[in-house]
DNA sequence: TCCATATAATACGGAAACCATATCATATGA
DNA sequence: TCATATGATATGGTTTCCGTATTATATGGA
C-alpha cells in the first residue's frame, strides 16, 4: 500500500493527475452505492421487508426517537404511504410505535434492538469482507478514509435538500 | 489530517485503535449509503422514475448492452417485474430495447446517451460537493480513497451473492 | 430432419403498495 | 372559546409487483 496520509494539505503537485483522480473517484462512488443497494436488496428480501422499509428502518434507528411526519421528511415518502411502511415495520417486529406523551396527536418510533439483530445477522457476510478490506489499511488511512465518507454524506444531505426545495 | 504515525504496511500499531477506527468506519459508510438512496429518490422523483428504475439503469450503464434476464440477475428482480421497469424506462426515452441478432428470443438493453445527461444534470449539486471535498486531499489520497470504495464494492458483489445462494 | 426440452421474454390477473384527498383528534393562538 | 393549523390515519382509484401461463426461439439428441 502506498499512498499515507503523511501530507500536509490538499494541494495538488500535479493537477492532472488531481482531476483523474477525482473522476475515478465518482465513478466508484456510483458504482459503491448501486451495489451496496443491491446488498440492501437481498436483505430486504430475507427479512421480507420492501428496499423503501429497509431504508426507513436504517432512519429511524440513526434519529430515534422520530416522529412520523419527521421520518417522513427524511425519507422523502408521502405520509400516508410512511402509514403503510410503518405498519409493516411494526408488524414484522422491527419497531414500536408509541403515542408522544406530549403531543397526543404524534406518534413516535422506536427501533426493537432484540428483532434488529437479525439485520445485522444478514449483512454480516458483508461486515466480515470489510473487516477482512480493513485489515489491509493502518488506522491513519482508515481515519481519512472514513473522514471522507463523512463528507460525502453532508453533501448528500445538502444536495438532497437542494433537489427537495427544487421540486417544492 | 491527525497524528503522522507510521504509515508503511497495513499491520496495525495499536490494536485498539484500528478495532475503533473499523467500527468508526463501517457506522460512517452505513450512513452513506442511507444518504446516497435519499438522495437516489429524490433524483428518482424529479425524473419520475421508481428508485428501482433508476437502480436498473446504473446497471444498464454498467453492462451495457446487456440482456433482460442478465440484467434481471443482477437487480434481484423477477423477470416479470423487469418488464414493467423496462418499460417504463423505455416509455421514459432512457434505455432502447433491442431484439438480439444471435438469438431472437433476447432483448438488448442500452441506454440512450442523449436523455441520460438530464440524470447526470440532477445530480449535478451533489458532483459539485464532491469536487469541493476532493480538493481537500491529494491524489495520492484519493486514490487511497478510491481503492477502497472499489474493494468494498467487489465485496457487496460477494455478500450480494452469497445471500442470493442461502435464498434459494 | 424431427422432436423433446430448455430458455428468453412477455401476457395475465390477483394481491399489495402508492398517494391524493378526506377525516379525525389534538394543539395553538387570537 | 373558537377558528385554524397540524399529526396521523382511513378511503379509494391507480399503479406496481410477481406467480403462473404463454409464445417464440434455441439446442441437443435420435
Amino acid at each position: 500500500m502506498k499512498n499515507g496520509t503523511d501530507t500536509t494539505s490538499g494541494a495538488a503537485a500535479d493537477p492532472r493527475q488531481a482531476r483523474r483522480a477525482v473522476t475515478a473517484l465518482k465513478a466508484d462512488l456510483r458504482d459503491l452505492r448501486v451495489q451496496l443497494s443491491m446488498l440492501n436488496h437481498r436483505v430486504g428480501a430475507q427479512a421480507e421487508l420492501r428496499d423503501i422499509d429497509l431504508d426507513c428502518l436504517d432512519l429511524v434507528s440513526q434519529n430515534e426517537p422520530v416522529g412520523a411526519s419527521a421520518l417522513a421528511k427524511l425519507a422523502g415518502l408521502h405520509p400516508a404511504t410512511l402509514t403503510g411502511v410503518i405498519d409493516r415495520l411494526e408488524r414484522g417486529g422491527w419497531i414500536v410505535r408509541e403515542r408522544d406523551a406530549s403531543d397526543r396527536r404524534a406518534v413516535v418510533l422506536r427501533t426493537q434492538p432484540e428483532r434488529n439483530r437479525d439485520i445485522y445477522r444478514l449483512y454480516s457476510g458483508m461486515n466480515g469482507l470489510i473487516d477482512e478490506i480493513c485489515a489491509l489499511y493502518t488506522a491513519d488511512q482508515l481515519e481519512l478514509i472514513a473522514g471522507f465518507m463523512q463528507r460525502t454524506t453532508s453533501a448528500g444531505v445538502r444536495a438532497t435538500a437542494q433537489l427537495e426545495e427544487e421540486s417544492a
